[in-house]
DNA sequence: TATTGTTATACTCTATAACTATA
DNA sequence: TATAGTTATAGAGTATAACAATA
């Protein structure tokens, strides 16, 4: 290998210090974990989860292909294994090229469920006093301030 | 329990203020999203990846199964495409149930490349100032505390 | 012609269970 | 008996391309 790691500062791993994106990424795996078994403790994996939460009323499929960042084709898929959980439905629209998905009662009740469970904070962040969760959350906002739009 | 927000409050949706663990979350995905694109630019997936930045040495391939966090049955064809990739190889150990995986000359490089461009920051990280930076390392660090061990 | 959703196909990650070869 | 890796199988998320229905 020519020449290899110096930069990074440590002689051949990321031991000593890990870079603040090492950090970051670490963090999100914990938080991604947390969301992981939450939402699969009732039932959704946590693309499903990210759908019945964003489903507060009916939206196009084509919407929450977007939402979720992901091709079209996949929703088709997503809704199926939602509406085989009973907690999502599909609905004509006006345009009728267009299928809205909707969440049945169950899912409605399912995402207000989830959504107090997710408000109450992650094990995560619940190791940070009140002052840091204050402090970190200005951090995030900053991080997520659009930069185009 | 209990420090959440507001159960969120809001009557269907997550507009008003996001939790902290939504905008953890959010800012997670990020990192994941520029992780994913940075490593796929060297034709790696993320978990492709992290195997690769792990491969300090040769390390058995049970070794590589905790390190990513998932069952043994999946290093063998995450083995199988890094020896495609010409990135990794096998090679035995002296208990003969063992095999090693280690990175081959070209994965060596690779992982150097990786390790000096992740080194510089995230797109995401980048939008804080040297002293929120550090203010982030430190609640990072903290959330990342081991509670048990 | 352009758009929405579907289907077909393929790849990766993930898990469980059964199997092998060692120990 | 116990352990390391493999194989077989399955399900989910992801993508591209071709297609039908509709606009």
């Amino acid at each position: 290998m020519g020449h290899g790691d110096e930069d990074t500062g440590c002689g051949g791993g990321w031991a000593p210090q890990p870079t603040l994106s090492q950090r970051l990424f670490a963090v999100a795996e914990l938080a991604r974990a947390d969301f992981a078994v939450a939402v699969g403790r009732h039932g959704l994996t946590p693309v499903q989860a990210r759908a019945v939460l964003m489903l507060d009323e009916a939206v196009p499929m084509s919407s929450v292909a977007s939402h979720l960042a992901c091709d079209a084709s996949n929703v088709t898929g997503l809704a199926d294994r939602l509406e085989a959980l009973g907690v999502a439905e599909r609905v004509p629209s006006s345009d009728r090229r267009v299928k809205l998905l909707r969440l049945t009662d169950r899912g409605s009740a399912l995402r207000g469920e989830l959504g107090r469970e997710l408000a109450q904070g992650s094990a995560v962040t619940d190791r940070l006093t009140a002052d840091e969760r204050t402090q970190l959350a200005a951090l995030l906002d900053k991080m997520l301030a659009t930069p185009d739009a």
